[in-house]
DNA sequence: CCGGATGTTCACCT
DNA sequence: GAGGTGAACATCCG
């Protein structure tokens, strides 16, 4: 589920432990540890103070007084701080708790801890995570990044805004409704939008996140509730196209995407 | 029972 | 080099 508006809800959560000093590390599932064994992950984050929390895309950024921890959420990852969180259940996955589920946790000093709980195993914690790979937070990239991202591409559009390293943040449903929110075809190359075309996109990006996050995560855009089987579109009604792009299943309106 | 799902990475093609 | 596809991770839901 995570996408951009998840993590940020993840990272204000997060960001009232700064401050709190880490006495006990638990990162017993080597899986999720990516590219650093689980007993350095432990004794790197043991004893240190939390100053910060800043987020880049999807990944949270986790700040000490030592290392910096990296949080990645994959699609059923959740985040609780002292045993509560902002997202209670994900749209793929149950609301259940299995302890089995947790995998990694710092616990602080004076009791409470942060949990990261990912039934499926698709996020990650890394040491000092490489944000150069990521592309602008797509909350706040400006129209002329938007057109950097574009120009010159042979790719769909979907492709491109889905490319982390290009734009980060930017998930399956937040595309799909920006797309459409801006009356873009998803499979229209990139490279082919005019400026004109561009600067819709780069509005409509923008206010769609802003909107999604006012009504409370990723899933809640106009178009959610038809992705499905004969699903229509919420303006005129029509069926909608259901696609892969990108490798990713994708709607869109035959009249007011192009 | 089967297929697909908000993500990322990697191997292997064209 | 640029893109595309399929696999892998593991669980839930229709």
């Amino acid at each position: 589920m995570p996408e951009l508006i998840e993590v940020e809800a993840y990272r204000r959560v997060a960001e009232r432990a700064v401050g709190r000093r880490i006495d006990r590390v638990h990162a017993q599932d080597s899986w999720y540890c990516k590219g650093v064994e689980p007993r350095t992950l432990e004794a790197a984050m043991c004893h240190r103070t939390l100053t910060g929390a800043r987020r880049k895309g999807k990944l949270l950024l986790i700040d000490t007084d030592g290392p910096v921890l990296g949080l990645r959420f994959g699609m059923t990852g959740r985040l609780l701080i002292d045993g509560t969180g902002p997202i209670d259940r994900l749209l793929y996955s149950s609301g259940r708790d299995d302890p089995a589920w947790h995998r990694f946790t710092l616990g602080f000093a004076g009791g409470g801890g942060m949990t990261v709980i990912d039934p499926r195993r698709l996020g990650g914690v890394e040491l000092d995570p490489d944000t150069e790979r990521l592309g602008p937070d797509a909350a706040t990239a400006g129209a002329a990044a938007l057109r950097d991202l574009l120009v010159g591409s042979t790719a769909p559009l979907k492709t491109r805004l889905l490319d982390q390293s290009r734009l980060a943040g930017v998930g399956n449903l937040i595309c799909d409704e920006a797309l459409w929110r801006a009356g873009l075809d998803p499979a229209r190359l990139a490279g082919s939008l005019s400026p004109a075309e561009a600067r819709r996109l780069h509005r409509h990006l923008r206010a769609t996140i802003a909107l999604l996050s006012e009504r409370g995560g990723s899933h809640t855009g106009d178009l959610q509730i038809e992705r499905t089987r004969d699903g229509r579109c919420p303006r005129c009604r029509l069926l909608l196209d259901r696609r892969t792009i990108g490798g990713r299943t994708t709607f869109s309106c035959p009249r007011h995407q192009c």
